[in-house]
DNA sequence: CGGGAATAGTTGATATATCCACCATGTTGC
DNA sequence: GCAACATGGTGGATATATCAACTATTCCCG
């Protein structure tokens, strides 16, 4: 068992303020310290067998979920979470290893599209298995069904309450 | 609700792979994508309300967890699962902004203590409320408690199958 | 039409994270 | 002892993230 005590929390940090409760505590530090550990592990995986960052990862999915490959950068923004300017700086990093390509756009003279180029999907294709297989071997293959559904519910609750941009 | 359906996603990337079937991906991209989201909020909220970004709190709350708020660089470490690199950068910033002090070591006299200053106490002091409030109106307010008893379960278990030291 | 507000995207400064090489010290086994 | 290795910590280079301007365009409304 993991140890969860050693995990610093939110309890009791100074006098005189409402903590959370037992509960409380352990799920979100459970739940903090998972996702700490579990993003490195999967960034790290990727970064070595593939040479993609986790960035790279969900901007290469993000587009190649789209006819063409093709999408317009607040699209992207708005999908990713991200903020603009994140969008733009790691869009054009991306662009100058090869990965996309962005390319002006006709209907509104202020936009442009992003797309990954042939050498972005060839990556994503080599990255993805690896990918994935992490994904269920560190998360999904050691939770039960009921599991995910509980989880899947609570986070979709925890979105609802959140507002939509992610602060861009 | 939140639209699952726009949050990027790892099915069907490319062909011949095996992917997510619906309910591991609507897990999977829920959660990746709450805590993307909160997480954000949450920094932004400890940011502009008390000056202090999500590392700086979590280092002051684990220094305050101890007697005399000081610990060895490397237990900060394993505890927040850092590796040794980056609780070393991260507590040079903090002491030159004041928040904690370096002190050498007389037992091993390569290592070094870290210890949270009057200041960095009063910070943290400053700061939990509000964080503590907005963890509570984000995430826990959301959630029934048999939900936050599952979440801690399903965290505890991706826990254990990851190796404990977050990779330093 | 004209002007203000909103939108799309860029840029540069700064903060943070990661990687790797490095130094000093401690530990082990012979 | 002392050689080989492990451990604790530092520092620089690079990658990434955030924030605050800033430009260019489009939208809206009179």
């Amino acid at each position: 068992m993991v140890d969860i005590s050693t995990i610093p929390g939110t309890m009791k940090v100074v006098e005189d303020v409402r903590w959370l409760d037992e509960r409380e505590e352990r799920a979100w530090r459970a739940l903090q310290f998972m996702h700490l550990r579990l993003d490195g592990q999967l960034a790290r995986q990727l970064t070595s067998d593939a040479g993609l960052s986790y960035p790279d990862y969900l901007v290469l999915v993000a587009l190649t979920d789209r006819p063409e490959a093709r999408m317009r950068l607040f699209e992207l923004a708005k999908t990713l979470g991200w903020e603009k300017s994140r969008v733009s700086h790691q869009v054009s990093r991306m662009a100058e290893r090869g990965l996309v390509n962005k390319e002006k756009c006709g209907a509104d003279r202020r936009g442009a599209h992003v797309v990954a180029t042939g050498l972005g999907r060839r990556e994503l294709a080599a990255a993805a298995p690896g990918h994935l297989q992490a994904v269920r071997r560190h998360f999904i293959g050691r939770l039960t069904p009921e599991q995910l559904d509980v989880i899947a519910a609570a986070a979709e609750a925890v979105l609802d309450g959140l507002d939509g941009t992610g602060g861009g």
